[in-house]
DNA sequence: GTGAAAGCGCTAACAT
DNA sequence: ATGTTAGCGCTTTCAC
């Protein structure tokens, strides 16, 4: 900037407030300082600038998802800065590899380098070591999953709900001996999850006997087993509910090796791409991503106008999307 | 850092010292210091120290990838972040969302912040405004795409090679009336996939006049459009060649729609979720995100330890998975 | 409309 | 083993 200032033969204010559109300097002189600028390359330093400047922003803010290879870390991206662009602010996205060992370590590289506010799915069991942070005032907004340990706003989907719905669903086309397959408990998603499931049995006066739960279901081959496994067994259901989305997947694996899959009846947690052109279609319970992107980023710009808000949870519906596997009647 | 000087009763500079772990201080100041940050909260500000520090390093660097909902960004992203983390940097990860306008202010998102580097998809015409930035010394590494206007690293899938054995797989079904739907011909991989197909047509002696040839597509529904279309005129192909996995999707379903998903071949580069479930199983040539990203990310920290390293493109070849839509014979 | 001086949080270079 | 001083690139404050 020095540079500048001395290749345009002005003061380094000047060129601070030119680069800043800043007011108070002639027509001419911007002219002259921009093309210095220009000469030289010049590229600002926000960083350097921020060191200084009230407030201390950086209109950055991070965004830490369970895994960048899910599509629905990649729909809450989009959401996220889709809001963000709108108040100049760059959202950096990095990812947690689902490895609990790398949250805090992700966590410190953002803060480290001074976001403004993060976004955050979690998978640690406490986000407690985020305490200390909260209250030095950044914002903190989880999405996907309640934080525990500490209060922060979260925008989660309505994870019973929807849960119950699918059950309902199923229990509706006659089923009674349902499977569920979740991922592990230490989850809270997987945990309402198993809650609206349980809870909707209890409505339709359905015995736990009749059912089958399996959890620790952690990816898409784990899944297949446990299904195949499960109809390897004594007592195979007429329908499975799959809470979570790679789950469904290995569960419609093993059902189409089984040769099953126009036979037992199938709802999933979650959207999968292309869901509609599998034969029989998959019925799934869809969350609403772009929606909880969207509502998380403007909680953030919110809190980061007035820190003083009350801590929030904000529920974003969940829809039932029947596309055939659901619809299945007990045979 | 000065109050926890002040409150450990030592230097300021004997703080820094124990936070970024330099020897010769005694191990109870050590203690001591720890102890008074940990009671301070403090949070070393990363930036400032890289104002003063020689090298000037943030140990972040920027990832730019066309499109956060595609799947082959979630796969690069998770590679480059592989071979990242051992180096203890930071990746960030910005979207184009296709827009090229959005091109520019993402990569100046992130040169303001100063990354130590840019890997990146690019999506303009020419990446000529990128030479004052790569003259200045930082790393640049495009993937999936080759910089036009300017030198530079390169990693890329084998595009033309990709498309050719794609072509061959359908003509050695028996298949002569191919149809070739493709991007935007201003995207350079869209170019070499359709150059790979027109080659391999010479190679078998199939005339130009047996094929139809379909650019344009920027998305799934145009692409599904265009193939009811094709089906509705005087010449239907018997076999497609889908150069884009949305275009593949979208025919896909084009042909469900018209009830020809059992008739007309079908093969798409670039892999797709799901794609073995389907009815038929979809045949593509995969390209390994993967590879790529570990690739580029090497690259990018070899020129970082050696700027003077000569720009260099560097070739991931694909791989042709038969899945049963690309071997339907003409009827 | 413009510029000089001080200082943001930190590290380099050189004391002690 | 520890502290002091200068200064990174910028913005602030205040003077002109």
């Amino acid at each position: 900037m020095r540079d500048v200032a001395t290749l345009a033969g002005v003061g380094i204010k000047t060129v601070s407030r030119v680069i800043n559109g800043e007011p108070h300097v002639s027509a001419a002189t911007i002219e002259r300082v921009q093309r210095a600028a220009a000469d030289l390359n010049f590229q600002p330093d926000l960083h350097a600038g921020n060191l200084r400047r009230t407030g201390r922003r950086t209109a950055t803010i991070g965004l830490l998802v369970g895994s960048v290879s899910n599509p629905f870390s990649g729909a809450l991206h989009r959401a996220v800065e889709d809001i963000a662009v709108h108040r100049g602010v760059a959202v950096f996205a990095s990812s947690l590899d689902d490895d609990p060992d790398h949250e805090e370590r992700a966590v410190d590289a953002f803060l480290k380098r001074r976001v403004d506010g993060l976004i955050l799915t979690t998978i640690k069991r406490s986000q407690a070591y985020l305490l200390a942070e909260q209250k030095h005032g950044t914002p903190l907004v989880f999405v996907d999953r309640e934080p525990t340990g500490l209060e922060a706003d979260a925008v989660v989907s309505s994870n019973a709900a929807g849960a119950a719905e699918a059950t309902r669903h199923l229990i509706q086309h006659g089923h009674r001996h349902i499977a569920y397959l979740g991922d592990r408990p230490e989850i809270q998603t997987a945990r309402e999850r198993k809650r609206g499931f349980m809870e909707e049995l209890g409505r339709a006066g359905i015995p736990t006997g009749d059912v089958t739960i399996i959890e620790g279901l952690t990816d898409e081959a784990r899944s297949e087993a446990a299904v195949e496994a499960l109809f390897a067994g004594p007592t195979p259901p007429t329908a499975i509910f799959s809470a979570q989305n790679l789950i469904t997947v290995g569960a419609y694996r093993a059902l189409r090796r089984l040769g099953l899959h126009h036979t037992i009846a199938l709802v999933g947690f979650d959207d999968i791409e292309l869901a509609d052109l599998l034969e029989p279609g998959l019925t799934v319970v869809a969350q609403d991503a772009a929606r909880i992107g969207h509502l998380a980023a403007k909680r953030i710009f919110a809190r980061l106008d007035d820190p003083a808000l009350e801590p929030e949870t904000f529920v974003v519906p969940t829809e039932l999307i029947p596309r055939g596997s659901g619809e299945i009647a007990p045979s």
